[in-house]
DNA sequence: GGCGTCGGTAGACACTGTCTACCAGCGCCC
DNA sequence: GGGCGCTGGTAGACAGTGTCTACCGACGCC
């Protein structure tokens, strides 16, 4: 048949992705997950032992998602450090903005726990880029520290905008200028962006 | 009865704090809050229509609790801006640390949107407070804006600590430096902290 | 004193994740 | 070649969930 080359581990993480993103993250049920795949609901229990680490795969997506939109946004990396930092801000609540049920996904936390794909550990590379750019953007800080403030700016920004707290709290209409603010206080006042 | 002379109503939301800072917020089940009052599984409806508004309540409890940690640390008030500020960020990644279940529930974002209880506006007196005195630290800039940027600054470091993650991606044993560092981002230079 | 209403019970329903028994088809080896 | 075991999937049971509905007991009120 057309679909059993591809092994089944594969189209059930498909399936997963395109249900999160047409009908979002409480979507994700175990049974939806294995009928679209047209599969009986205890077939994925042979790639996946758990509902847990399906989830897990299928976030995994995600995280790699976001990392080739990060490096096709940084380009050949020539442009300045700060400017480099912006764009991967940019393009962070971009995703969190476009996929926010993947985006929901992928900061369960009881997702990041389970599972050996290590899912925590999935991020760390795009966030040692993110360092080592703070690093340059502003030499003698402690760039993991200061990255790591930024990161967790980022995120904060990207769930409660999405959530409407933001919108209601501060009466701006888009999130761009928090990002902005945000990268002013990190990287310290305007410097070549 | 010595139970029943509080209405069930109460008793419900209590016997739903408790069990979030016993067993973690998944325990919340509507049943198992019910056992926990000592009422059938259908009772709870004649107070909460649905799910979602019984935990909404709970959640609520802890955006007053929270409200009153905040209150009790800045005292009278007289404290320079910048180092009340800094005594409500220390009192908001506490309180995440400390309860954490009851943290998970309060930034379910599914509960943000339930209830006539308007969970979304419990927060923002707060958030309204925090505005001020950043305004006062910081006079000229857009205060509600960059108090948008800290408040979403200091969710990021509750949520991705309590996670692991940033502990992870910074190497730090404790969130203090992070809180510093935003600290001295948001706010600019070091101030009479 | 009968009646209606309030506050709670009990059970049904559909749905979930997990577990277990089964089984069809295939390759492999003696 | 024929039996065997393994792989990969099916089907059903089970406990637990949230919601809904029928019932009902005690209380207040006219």
């Amino acid at each position: 048949m057309t679909e059993s080359d591809r092994s089944l581990r594969d189209r059930l993480v498909d399936a997963g992705v395109e249900l999160v993103a047409a009908e979002g993250a409480p979507a994700l049920t175990l049974r939806e997950i294995a009928r679209r795949a047209g599969v009986s609901h205890g077939a994925p229990r042979r790639y996946f032992p758990t509902h847990l680490e399906l989830l897990s795969a299928i976030a995994h997506r995600g995280f790699t998602a976001l990392a080739g939109r990060a490096r096709e946004a940084l380009g050949d990396g020539t442009a300045a450090p700060g400017a480099q930092v912006a764009a991967l801000g940019r393009v962070y609540l971009e995703f969190a903005r476009d996929n926010t049920g993947m985006y929901e996904l992928m900061f369960r936390h009881d997702l990041l726990e389970s599972g050996h794909l290590r899912l925590r550990e999935t991020s760390l590379p795009l966030f040692g880029l993110l360092a080592d750019l703070v690093g340059r953007a502003r030499p003698g800080v402690d760039a993991r520290l200061v990255a790591g403030a930024l990161w967790a700016n980022l995120h904060g920004i990207a769930q409660l905008w999405s959530w409407g707290s933001l919108r209601l709290a501060t009466g701006t209409v888009d999130p761009e200028p928090l990002l902005h603010s945000a990268l002013d206080a990190h990287l310290g006042p305007v410097t070549s962006r």
